[in-house]
DNA sequence: TAATCGTTCAAGTGTTTAATTGAATGATAA
DNA sequence: TTATCATTCAATTAAACACTTGAACGATTA
């Protein structure tokens, strides 16, 4: 181009955000972040759960560590990856949070997924911890046993939205439910929201999920050892 | 996986989320959101700022309003395109905070930029506004002149790079210099510093830019129409 | 009405990417 | 050591992308 030095330092440093952009512009690789939001897996368990195959999720990580987006360490046969910075966090909170206020079609998959209604407003997680702390609200982690288990916000039940149905006698009809799952990439919460409201309960969403949470400090419950 | 959008919900709104960190993938069009940031702008002013050429230009122009990014009306002949959102800026943001953290490439560009010297932290703009009131400041534009008077921080002065040493009698020594530029991507402002602190001056950066500036509310003088 | 100007489209070329398969690595356990 | 297991590499195919060129469009002006 007509710059004057063959190699400009600002053509150098738009190239390097380009290629954190890049990691971040295929679904696989979200998807990948958004487990490892939840905390740090191998390389099987990251395939399993997103439906990858181990190879193909391999190099989707090693994209995601030339960008800088996540490291990993070897822990005996398996390698480990993790984010490298709980920024990351901030930065795909961000990218959805302008792709649902600029693309119509983010919007019209949203409200499929509450079934057409108006889905009502999210609760944050002050007003949660506020109401926890009076007992004023049932709340139910939607995610998989497994996660529920390695950790949970204290206090909460736990139901896939398979399972939705079993816990229903154990919720209060005129106790408002709090639903979260893994966080604002993750659909359980809207879902779980969806199917309670037309069984006629007070349902909510909670702001963000669970890494979330975590990372405001807020207490989370751990399974004993 | 399937690029038919929707199978799932979940995976339509990754694919959502994943068009916009695509839109932001690309140098050239990293280089377009830059100089939207500025202000809205016709097709061939931004060709000409970017070094494209005008159909490459108006490609990646398409590309980013698939994504939701930029806007556009037309002017007469003139098609003028504008970021759809303002908080596309703090995305930008976020992305460079993001490489610059984790990616030690963009590290050595940015000290490279510095002459290899240590460059001291920048100003925050809530300092530059309160220093300025106390009039114990220079701050110093190192735009292109038209950007210059197209708006600009009040008693800013302006030079480019290569009139830097013009504007020197003017600099009292004992006076700390704030110079900035476009934003957080444009790198005038980290030379400037450089080539003032060679020649002894007190120089330093001022954070972000000034779209950043506007954008806080703070007051632009704009050229007399 | 026709001519003009800025912008966009359509087609072609060379490069990059995602995903698949099967083989190669590297650490552990027998 | 050898066998085993999780992970990565290498080679392949099909799809997507960046950029160029020249033509087409749409609003203005002559």
């Amino acid at each position: 181009m007509s710059t004057s030095a063959s190699f400009s330092p600002k053509a150098a440093l738009l190239e390097e955000y380009a290629l954190v952009a890049r990691a971040m512009s295929s679904p696989a690789r979200l998807s990948i972040l958004e487990q490892l939001a939840q905390g740090e897996r191998a390389v099987e368990a990251l395939a399993e759960r997103t439906g990858l195959t181990v190879a193909n999720c391999s190099q989707h990580l090693q994209q995601l560590r030339r960008s800088g987006l996540v490291t990993s360490r070897r822990d005996g046969k398996a390698v480990i990856y993790r984010l490298s910075d709980p920024k990351t966090l901030d930065l795909m909170d961000l990218l959805r949070i302008v792709a649902e206020r600029n693309l119509a079609q983010v919007e019209r998959i949203l409200r499929g997924l509450s079934g057409g209604e108006e889905a009502p407003e999210p609760v944050s997680r002050a007003d949660l911890a506020t109401r926890l702390a009076e007992g004023s609200v049932t709340v139910l982690d939607v995610r998989p046993a497994d996660e529920y288990a390695a950790g949970h916000i204290p206090g909460a039940l736990n139901a896939t939205l398979a399972d939705l149905d079993k816990i229903l006698p154990m919720l209060a009809p005129n106790t408002e439910i709090v639903a979260y799952c893994r966080g604002p990439y993750c659909v359980y919460a809207h879902q779980a929201v969806a199917a309670l409201r037309t069984r006629g309960l007070n349902a909510r969403r909670l702001e963000g999920g669970l890494p979330e949470w975590r990372k405001d400090g807020r207490p989370v419950l751990m399974a004993s050892p």
